[in-house]
DNA sequence: ATAGAATTGTGAACGTTTTCACAAACTCCC
DNA sequence: GGGAGTTTGTGAAAACGTTCACAATTCTAT
C-alpha cells in the first residue's frame, strides 16, 4: 500500500498535480471532505478516473464519506515528492528565463532557483534579488556546489543540445527545456518539455477540423 | 484520402508538429528524402508510428525510396492549418506576455499577434512595436474589429475564468491558456495549457521515483 | 441496533493507441 | 529487363488507459 510497485502513467501524474491544486482551492474554502465526483467535477475527469488514479498509491479516503482534504493533499504532495523541496538551476537569463525567475509561485510550491547561469558578459555578475547570474563556462562546478537536483533550459534552440550534454554530465536527472527542441539525453534523465509552438499548431489543427468533429 | 474521415488523436497532432519541425532540419541541410525510421530516429518515436500518424491523412511516401522533404512538409502544414497565417490576441502584457510578445518565432511560423489588452492603466496606451496596448474592457469590441481567432492569455489566475467568459462570448474558439486554472468554457471551444508547475511536479515524480523503474 | 443512504476501491469490460509483421510497390544496378 | 534490396501502407495483435458496475464499508438517523 504504502510504495507504488504498479507502473504509472504520465496521465496519472498529471492528474494527481491537478487534484492537488482543487484540493488546495477547497481547503482555502474550508471545506473538510471531498468525494471523487466532486474532486473530478472541477476538472475533465470522472469519478471513477479519481479513484482508480488514487487507489494506485493506497486507500485515502473512507467510504461513504469521501476523502479528507488536508490528509489527501498531504498524501498527494508526498507521492509528487513535494514534501520536501527541490533546488532548481536555471540557464539563459533571458526573456523566459526572467519570466519564470520572477515567479514567486514556482518557491512557494517548493521549487528553489538556486542558480542561474548565463552566457552574455552583460548579464554575468548581475545580482537577480540575491542570486548572482555567473557564467556558463562554469556551469559544472556551478551546478555541483549548489546541489542542484533540476535543471530549466531557457536557452536559444541553437546552443540547447550543448548545454543538455554537459547538465547531464553533471548527473542531473531532471530537465525543463523551453527550447522547441528534441533533446537527447540518456534514459536515465527525464525532460519535460514546454514547447508553445506545439501548442499553437495543436489549436490551428483544431480549428481547421473544427468542422468535421 | 483527402479529407481525413477518422478521429485524430491528441498524440498523433503532436507528433505531426514534430515530424514537421525535424523535416525542416533535413530541408535546411538539403537533404531531399527521408525514411520513415530516419524521421522517428530523430525525436523520441518509432518508425512504423511516423507511417500509422501520417497514414490517416494520406498516402505521401515512395515505396523502397522514403518521403520527398519539401513535399511532406507541404502536406502537414496543410493538415495543421499552417498554410494559412493565425491573428492573435495577447490578454495580459505581463512577464509572460511580454516574453511572447517579442519572440520572433511565433509570427514566422504563421501566427501574428495582432492586439495586445492590459488591465494596468500603466500599460494601457503604450506602443509594443508598433501595437498599442488597449484596455481589456474594451477586449469584445477590439477582438471582433481585429478578427481575432486565436486568444493567448498571460493574466494572473485570479482574472483568467472572468477574461475567457469575455473571449468565448466572441466566438473565439481556441485559448491557450498559461494561468495554472482549469477554465470552464463550452464545447466547441478548445484550450490548451501551457502548466508550467505541473511540469516541475511531473519531474519531482520522475526524480522520487526513479529508483522503481 | 438497524435500516437506509452515500461513497470508496477494484476486477472486468471496453476503447484507444502503439507495435508488429508482411505483402505491395518502388529503386537501383548489372 | 530482372533480381536484389528498400521502404511504404496497413490489417492484426498487443499494450495501455478509461469507464463500468457493484460488493464492501462507513456514516446518519431513528
Ligand atoms: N520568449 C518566448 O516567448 C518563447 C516561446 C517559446 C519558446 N521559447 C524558447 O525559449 C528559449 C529562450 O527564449 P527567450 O525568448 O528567453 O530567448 P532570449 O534570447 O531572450 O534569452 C536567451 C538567453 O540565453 C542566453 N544564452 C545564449 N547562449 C547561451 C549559452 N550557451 N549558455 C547560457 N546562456 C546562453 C542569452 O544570453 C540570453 O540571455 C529559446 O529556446 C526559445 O526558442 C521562447
Ligand atoms: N511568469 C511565469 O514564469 C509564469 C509561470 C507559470 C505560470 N504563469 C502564469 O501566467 C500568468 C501571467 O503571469 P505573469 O508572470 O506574466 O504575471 P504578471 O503579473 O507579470 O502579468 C500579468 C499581467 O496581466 C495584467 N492583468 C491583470 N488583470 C488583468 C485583467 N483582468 N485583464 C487583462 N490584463 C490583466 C496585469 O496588468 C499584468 O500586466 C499567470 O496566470 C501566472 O500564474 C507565469
Amino acid at each position: 500500500m504504502a510504495a507504488s510497485p504498479q507502473k504509472v502513467s504520465e496521465s496519472t501524474v498529471r492528474r494527481l498535480s491537478l487534484y492537488l491544486r482543487f484540493l488546495e482551492e477547497f481547503e482555502e474554502k474550508g471545506v473538510t471532505t471531498v468525494s471523487s465526483e466532486e474532486l473530478a467535477g472541477r476538472g475533465g475527469t470522472t469519478a471513477a478516473q479519481v479513484r482508480k488514479d488514487l487507489s494506485i498509491f493506497g486507500s485515502f479516503g473512507k467510504r461513504g464519506l469521501g476523502y479528507a482534504v488536508p490528509l489527501l493533499g498531504r498524501e498527494i504532495r508526498r507521492i509528487l515528492g513535494l514534501s520536501r523541496s527541490w533546488r532548481v538551476a536555471l540557464v539563459g537569463a533571458g526573456r523566459i528565463g526572467a519570466a519564470l525567475f520572477e515567479y514567486p509561485n514556482f518557491r512557494t510550491r517548493g521549487f528553489r532557483i538556486v542558480t542561474v547561469l548565463d552566457h552574455d558578459p552583460k548579464k554575468v555578475g548581475r545580482l537577480w534579488d540575491g542570486t548572482r547570474i555567473r557564467h556558463v563556462d562554469t556551469l559544472e562546478e556551478t551546478l555541483r556546489e549548489t546541489k542542484v537536483d533540476i535543471a530549466i533550459l531557457a536557452v536559444p534552440e541553437e546552443v540547447v543540445q550543448d548545454v543538455v550534454d554537459r547538465v547531464v554530465s553533471v548527473e542531473i536527472k531532471a530537465i525543463l527545456n523551453f527550447a522547441p527542441t528534441q533533446l537527447r539525453v540518456p534514459n536515465d534523465v527525464v525532460v519535460n518539455d514546454v514547447n508553445m509552438a506545439m501548442e499553437l499548431e495543436a489549436l490551428s489543427f483544431a480549428l481547421v477540423n473544427r468542422a468535421l468533429r
